[in-house]
RNA sequence: CGGGGAGUAGCGCAGCCCGGUUAGCGCGCAGCGUUCGGGACGCUGAGGUCGGAGGUUCGAAUCCUCUCUCCCCGACCA
């Protein structure tokens, strides 16, 4: 590609209210352009690169049997209705009506789809199993969304169905599909970790995220060097220090002035935080006012109250609704309040004669234990675990890790076949669910996220596997000295014969011009051919991670690139090209 | 949805508080000339409904009201 007439210019600045680093390399570069919030153009050169990135997942969803196929993006709303999700997913799926008034929905996955052609095309055992996919657009109405390619409402997803007799099956497909993701996540250069995760609204029974560690990642991971536990901040658990025996004092009142933060109540009666219990207030999307006791060293982690719950949301109570059910604000504690569904962590139930509110103003109550002064309806695991937590597994101290999810998987047994009907006949005859698993990777966000993890002050330095081109081409010339332009000419021809990628910066641009753009967009091989380099008959070649380039003669150009390409694609366990 | 910030030329910004000819600067863009290995220089030029609507005023980018959009934090999130 010339790039004198490529689609698509580099900018000397960003936006500035664009803060990711991909976000802004990526507009920098050209790669793409804001349409909305959230809504992206991919201008030609990140276009190549979200191809290369879905080719990668296609061969390897393909190694593990996969047949491609494509679904639409616009579906009449009764198959969402048949699963239920029509009523039970928010605002984030935008709904309309066609002409004739009838509902529809824009495609947010295709569950319900892959399952109502399932019902239609399997129905006996011999033709299990079976595993199809396809890439295609999403549209989630997102209430927020951010940070470039990483979080964006309208995006392309592959999504791969897995449809098995039993569970046996069903752990094999997930098993294949996380190898699977694992070379492809390889392959795409990204260092990963693989968590276990909630299973969220897809419901099922197993779930695992692949994780990019990232410093802009939303999620949190919990990591244990020792023995390689790793789990979504979400799920993860820690070792509990188990119940401490103590005599059960009785309870005294004691004046608190002032101390409405459970770190100002430890530090007024000098006694450590985990001597106290603190009280979160939550109203669940059931209604029910949720009150939640937690030893103050504590954090509630919601995913797991909300599990403990059964409450499917859940908000923070307004001060009305607290003093509603005789707590107090900055004071409250389960002990006299009523109408609350009472959830306590596993932590207070094990340690005696905490500090609790005494639900008036200014006081605390000094040894209130569960059980005798008040009652919960749960005790379960709520708290969040935290870097430096022991490891649920082994006890070693845990490590936090900020991360982007770029894949996960689902065990979705049968709760779709099973409302669809999508069944198949067994060899005695007897009608049996599909188990179904369901496995997605975002090809844009996975671009964005190899940008977070290479890129530099220059800019980005893509992974030879799936940068846009493989070399860029430099002709450094004065407008009036033919020889540069005519050996990058002669070179591009060359290398673009031998198979070789080529983005040929051709543009009457200074040297300096070129070379900013070229470390910009990020191609792995620069090829730079000048007066200077022509006088010894060379030209410069110069990965772009590299710090020194080297000199070849002109005619050793394409088998130096060739093999310097072949280096850099060695460790990503792609091919080289032809 | 809550909190914060911002909409002025393709991009980055100033001007607004304290209203007053023709709305500025840098980059980019076009033309000419000089340059030519890490974002050159000179001259000339094109490019603007100052996000939109309404209002106040002799006069509005500037003040008031409403509204739309974008960004950041949070809530949310398969």
């Amino acid at each position: 590609m010339r790039m004198a007439h490529l689609f698509g210019r580099t900018l000397r600045d960003a936006p500035g209210d664009v803060e990711l680093p991909s976000h802004q390399l990526m507009l920098r570069a050209g790669m793409m352009r804001p349409l909305g919030a959230g809504i992206y153009s991919l201008l030609p050169l990140g276009f190549r690169v979200v191809t290369k990135v879905e080719q990668v997942i296609r061969e390897e969803l393909n190694a593990i049997g996969g047949q491609e196929m494509l679904m639409p993006v616009v579906h009449p709303a009764d198959v969402w209705k048949e699963s239920g999700r029509y009523q039970d997913v928010g605002p984030e799926m935008t709904r309309f009506k066609d002409r004739g008034e009838r509902d529809m929905v824009l495609a947010m996955t295709h569950e319900e789809v892959v399952t109502d052609l399932a019902r239609q095309e399997i129905n006996s055992y011999r033709q299990l199993p079976m595993l199809v996919y396809h890439i295609q657009t999403k549209w989630r109405d997102e209430p927020r969304s951010r940070g470039g390619l990483i979080r964006v409402r309208e995006f392309t997803m592959k999504d791969s169905y897995s449809l098995d007799l039993d569970e046996a099956g069903l752990d094999v497909q997930y098993q294949n599909h996380w190898r699977a993701y694992e070379r492809i996540f390889r392959r795409c250069g990204l260092r990963f970790v693989v968590v276990g995760a909630d299973t969220g609204m897809m419901g099922g029974t197993a779930s695992h995220e692949f994780m990019a560690l990232s410093d802009y990642g939303e999620d949190i991971v919990l990591l244990c060097d020792a023995c390689g536990y790793a789990d979504n901040r979400e799920v993860a658990t820690f070792q509990r220090q188990g119940a401490v025996a103590e005599d059960l004092l009785p309870v005294e009142e004691v004046e608190t002035p002032n101390a409405t933060t459970i770190k100002a109540l430890a530090d007024f009666l000098g006694v450590p935080l985990a001597r106290t219990a603190k009280a979160v207030f939550f109203k669940g999307d059931s209604g029910r006012f949720v009150f939640v006791v937690i030893r103050g060293d504590l954090e509630v982690n919601e995913t797991k109250l909300r599990k403990a719950a059964g409450e499917g949301g859940l908000t923070a109570a307004t001060a009305e609704e607290i003093r509603a059910i005789g707590a107090e604000p900055g004071y409250g504690s389960p002990v006299g309040t009523r109408d609350a569904f009472v959830v306590a962590d596993e932590s207070v139930r094990d340690s005696p004669n905490l500090v609790a509110g005494a639900n008036r103003p200014g006081w605390h109550l000094r040894n209130v234990n569960l059980g005798r002064d008040y009652a919960a309806d749960v005790v379960a695991d709520i708290a969040a675990a935290e870097a430096g937590f022991p490891c649920p597994r082994c006890g070693a101290a845990l490590r936090a890790e900020r991360a982007i999810e770029v894949g996960n998987i689902f065990k979705l047994g049968s709760r779709y076949s099973a409302k669809f009907g999508a069944t198949y006949l067994d060899a005695e005859g007897q009608s049996h669910p599909i188990l179904m698993g369901s496995y997605g990777i975002g090809s844009g966000r996975v671009t964005a996220t190899v940008v977070e993890q290479h890129h530099d002050e220059k800019g980005i330095a893509w992974p030879a596997s799936i940068a846009p081109y493989h070399v860029s081409l430099l002709s450094l010339a004065a407008a009036d000295d033919d020889e540069p332009v005519a050996a990058a000419d002669r070179l591009y021809a060359d290398l673009t014969a031998a198979g070789v990628e080529v983005l040929y910066d051709d543009r009457a641009e200074r040297p300096g011009v070129k070379f900013n753009d070229a470390d910009l967009i990020g191609n792995p091989v620069r090829v730079s051919v000048s007066a200077r380099t022509l006088a010894k008959g060379e030209a410069e070649i110069k990965p772009r991670t590299a710090t020194q380039a080297v000199f070849v003669p002109l005619a050793e150009v394409v088998p130096t690139v060739q093999r310097l390409l072949a280096e850099l694609m060695a460790p990503l366990g792609g091919d080289p090209p032809a």
